[in-house]
DNA sequence: TAGATTGTTAATCGATTAACAATC
DNA sequence: TAGATTGTTAATCGATTAACAATC
């Protein structure tokens, strides 16, 4: 009698729900700039890669490569390489680029009108289904293409549409009370920009916190300190 | 014969001058962070913290912060803590925030605006002095009080009024040789929007690299794979 | 002084790199 | 097949944590 986990049609069932619980942060947040370069190179046209070519491009060890991609899966082949198409299409399923999420942007500031010009979304894979402010004046309008409505039907409005993600742009006096409307509704994560550490009780919820401060305070330090290698790749 | 590093006068103006290049990257990155909850504490009117204190609100352990701070010297007291005021002001020293930095911001698109508009510069000691762009109907206009100029200007413009860091929000395209010219007219540190990694061939000019794109990436990865814990603090 | 907490060394842990057998 | 390159184990390196003597 074959074992059921001999059965392809139930392995590749398992492997679509397989959750990656395991691997180190360092690992995943390298995860998006692989993405990249095997995106850059599809674009260029070019069919394969050996982990010693990209990680000449990328400035990493081709060790680090391998080492990385077998935390997920054996993507490439022996003796030829990793096909370009394939692994850009892996990595960009284990980031969640097929799942159709959903977002919100609450505030409309200048920066969340930026995010709401920004490609960096639908090239991801995620809607931008409405932004939220209190301002009258711009309530019922449209910033490049997406709704303004009240933040008082945030919490509805994220229930029936099924949201996942939100994107935090208002005054960090407002962050919390506005994170808890969010995590009431069912939102998965939140992508935090309102200069402040945001935490909820909701352990299940994801909030990546963004300070663009930091970045600009660590670029000058090293330009204090003139190091001679670039601060960042 | 009083030895010269005896001398107090002297060895404050080697103080000053002391520059650290051995500090690990993961340490540096952390500093701004410090910096921020010293300030929140500051603000909020407290004296001192010891590195347990710290650690506890940080979510880091003590002997982290202790070995931190001790790259830099020994800025607390046995028995006492740290007293705030002073380590926030040490540390916002180590990170250049007494250096009077003027920037220029290039790009006058969304993004380039919200930068504009932000108070992440000037809360860090770093002055927006212009903006460049190519767009003739804004040009000599101003935006949130910053002049915009011709983008044709930006070389002689940085020599003339000795700017250290340059701020490019281009499209990507632009980069490159926006980079250049900032390269040769001795702009020490670009702080790169463009959705590309920059390199220059200077050495000496520093180059932090923003991708949103991976960050919100993450947050997809870390919502599919749905942790128990939070992504980022 | 006694108690507290730093600065610093030593131990542990994790991440990166090197090496090589498996295999295409 | 021979050559190339992966997947994976073992070795190295660096970063974090624990421990404690120094000292305020």
């Amino acid at each position: 009698m074959q074992s059921i986990d001999k059965v392809p049609g139930i392995l590749e069932k398992k492997e679509e729900f397989l959750r990656f619980t395991d691997v180190s942060p360092a690992v995943i947040r390298r995860l998006p700039r692989y993405h990249r370069y095997l995106g850059d190179l599809l674009r260029a046209g070019k069919m394969r890669i050996s982990s010693k070519e990209l990680a000449a491009m990328m400035g990493v060890t081709a060790s680090q490569i391998r080492q990385d991609l077998n935390c997920f899966g054996g993507f490439g082949q022996q003796g030829y390489g990793y096909n370009i198409k394939y692994l850009h299409g892996k990595i960009g399923e284990l980031l969640g680029t097929n799942e159709g999420y959903r977002a919100v942007i609450i505030g409309s500031g200048n920066l969340g009108r930026a995010l709401a010009a920004t490609h960096t979304f639908d090239r991801r894979g995620v809607t931008r289904v409405a932004m939220f402010d209190t301002n009258q004046s711009i309530i019922g309008t449209e910033i490049y293409g997406i709704p303004v409505y009240h933040v008082d039907s945030l919490g509805a409005f994220c229930i029936e549409n099924r949201i996942d993600i939100a994107v935090l742009t208002v005054p960090k006096e407002a962050a919390k009370s506005v994170a808890d409307v969010l995590v009431r509704a069912g939102v998965k994560g939140i992508w935090n920009f309102a200069n402040m550490e945001l935490k909820v009780e909701d352990e299940s919820v994801v909030v990546e916190n963004i300070h663009l401060g930091d970045s600009l305070m660590t670029l000058c330090y090293e330009v204090k300190n003139r190091s001679a290698v670039s601060a960042d790749e």
